[in-house]
DNA sequence: TTGTATGCGTTATCAG
DNA sequence: CTGATAACGCATACAA
């Protein structure tokens, strides 16, 4: 004789949940020492009396409200994450990290594509702020953050996922750029190529896209006998990659050559490209990749890519995301983890 | 003089949100009032009075306040999804859909990851009753779905992704299963392929995975010149996994042999697992696969998929769902999308 | 140790 | 057409 209730079809009750009133009648005390209870107060109560909210609360199954509990203590408990990109890989593996922290931590999490647009991501901060969410995990491209700017000016903790916003001095959580960006160009020149092709996307005052670029330049100034070009691009629109690659490929010397792509939708698209353009991947032309993708392994001989702990950098963004819900008043904090490189068959060059 | 503010450091100030009050005052009318114009109700206001709100409204930059609309009219405008599996790509997928049509109505998205935990799934769903949710969309693979019965039976309307649960008459939106895998194992009959490998993971009462090999075998029953077996184990297992295959490879005739991969994460364990045996992609061993996922064109001569619509199956679910909640009590519906066979070099049998 | 009263920001029910 | 006033479910200062 449970869930049978009255309603005889699925999904006909206006669905009454049992409230703190009828937990405090049922326990024949008052609702505040129900709430008392509620808050961990344990202290202030009586043996029995804890009993008795305790046994109450199990009969009825009793859940507290968390918009009547947010309404009262301006406290949500709820986190939201803005992403621009909800199918790209490194945001998703990241968001997992973000799920998991926030979980552990009691928190609820509220997510937000904004698909690149700016007129959405101003849609969905005010969806959120109506919310009342306590902060905000963000992760986008956009420039025009007047309203995540705001939303900070007025005290709502941000932390921005694998890059800074400019204007913002708000926690930061990513990667090393110029680390790992180095450590894969140098891999590629230790490996004998001697044709580098730098792909990225548009730059758009992107940081890491600056940061990594700029490395992978400062790697090469180091090495005058390596020839080296850098392109940002649209890598969707692909008759504008594959002139843009074949450009590259006819210009080259007879030596090796090798494509950096700086990040995973680069990746993807380079990879896409090489085949359109009939390249026996990878023994015309070598590749590298920036994060780490789970078919990475299994095209031609393998890519070679520089993985980022995405997982730890959600969990980290997270934690951090609530030490400043919960007070933490203290200067902006960077957290920025190393790349890893993989080394795969993508950066053994072969003699064309 | 705005975003300026009292305080001169991020994050500091309790973000003192503008109330419907001060908006009242402001424009010099009862609040009352201003709640009417927002809840469009602009029959019943008179022209300048509508103006003054307007003002004020635009002036104060308010946004109203949604835990507190949501404690007293009961609806709170928020959907939670349900994932096993946050990285799954075909959740991911089929998330970006919902995520687009919740939008769209004004509903804001909670997400709930449980990891194949059952208790993890217990607590997510308390959490999402917690804040009122008005709606749930399913993807998980539990069997003890006791609290999500519970709910349903409450009258919360839930709405299930690429499978039916279990004593929970809600409505569903995926994949025709039968079609589907009928037209993959067709296909692999029709390219030569002999001896055929229908690989699963484990079946647990899963839907479509038990209606995948029941297809699998009627289409195979009515090809006697064709052998298949059917095996379902944890993918993960690569030791396992490599005997399975390596004992396949090792008991089929001369012929062209196959294996059909019965979900997107087969998929990518079974082409590890082929690539660990030697097999040279896909000469040695045919492959088609359920899901097409972004690198299947790029392993080898290109993987033989069978396509979801994965966007379209999430905005049919959370539509779906939102008729529900706007009172829809018809008969619970399914929503069955057909697979679209996307043929690749991997079915192009080679003699070995 | 326990209970009463008040208010969080909204909407809904009434009177005017 | 408009505006007091009472809930919504909970937490908390205050009183007992």
């Amino acid at each position: 004789m449970k869930a049978a209730d009255s309603n005889g079809a699925s999904g006909a009750g206006p669905q009454r949940r049992v409230t703190i009133n009828e937990v405090a009648r049922c326990a024949g005390v008052s609702k505040t020492s129900v709430s008392r209870y509620l808050g961990g107060e344990l202290s202030a109560l009586s043996e029995d009396m804890r009993r008795q909210i305790e046994r109450a609360i199990a009969e009825l199954d009793y859940r507290p409200n968390q918009m009547a509990r947010g309404l009262k203590r301006g406290r949500s408990r709820l986190v939201g994450m803005v992403v621009a990109d909800i199918l790209n890989p490194y945001s998703v593996a990241v968001m997992h990290g973000v799920e998991v922290a926030c979980r552990q931590r009691g928190y609820a999490l509220m997510l937000c594509n904004t698909a690149g647009d700016d007129e959405l991501e101003r849609r969905h901060l005010a969806a959120l702020a109506s919310y009342s969410v306590e902060g905000l995990i963000v992760h986008t491209t956009s420039q025009h953050t007047r309203d995540l700017l705001d939303a900070a000016a007025h005290g709502l903790p941000v932390v921005a996922v694998d890059r800074e916003i400019s204007g913002l001095a708000a926690d930061m959580v990513g990667i090393d750029n110029r680390q790992a960006a180095s450590v894969a160009t140098e891999h590629l020149i230790a490996q004998g190529y001697r044709d580098l092709l730098y792909l990225s996307e548009p730059l758009d005052h992107v940081n890491p896209r600056i940061e990594r670029l700029a490395a992978f330049e400062a790697v090469l100034a180091q090495h005058p006998a390596c020839r080296g070009r850098a392109l940002a691009l649209d890598v969707h629109a692909s008759a504008r990659l594959d002139q843009a690659l074949g450009d590259f490929l006819a210009a080259t010397g007879p030596g090796p050559r090798a494509v950096f792509a700086a990040n995973g939708v680069v990746t993807l698209e380079t990879t896409r490209a090489l085949r359109r353009l009939g390249c026996r991947l990878f023994e015309d032309t070598g590749l590298i990749g920036f994060d780490e993708l789970e078919w990475c392994a299994l095209v031609g001989s393998g890519i070679t890519t520089v993985a980022q702990p995405t997982y730890d950098i959600g969990v980290t963004a997270a934690q951090c995301l609530m030490r400043r819900i919960e007070g933490d008043r203290s200067a902006p904090r960077q957290t920025l983890y190393r790349g890893e490189l993989i080394v795969r068959g993508s950066t053994q060059p072969v003699a064309r």
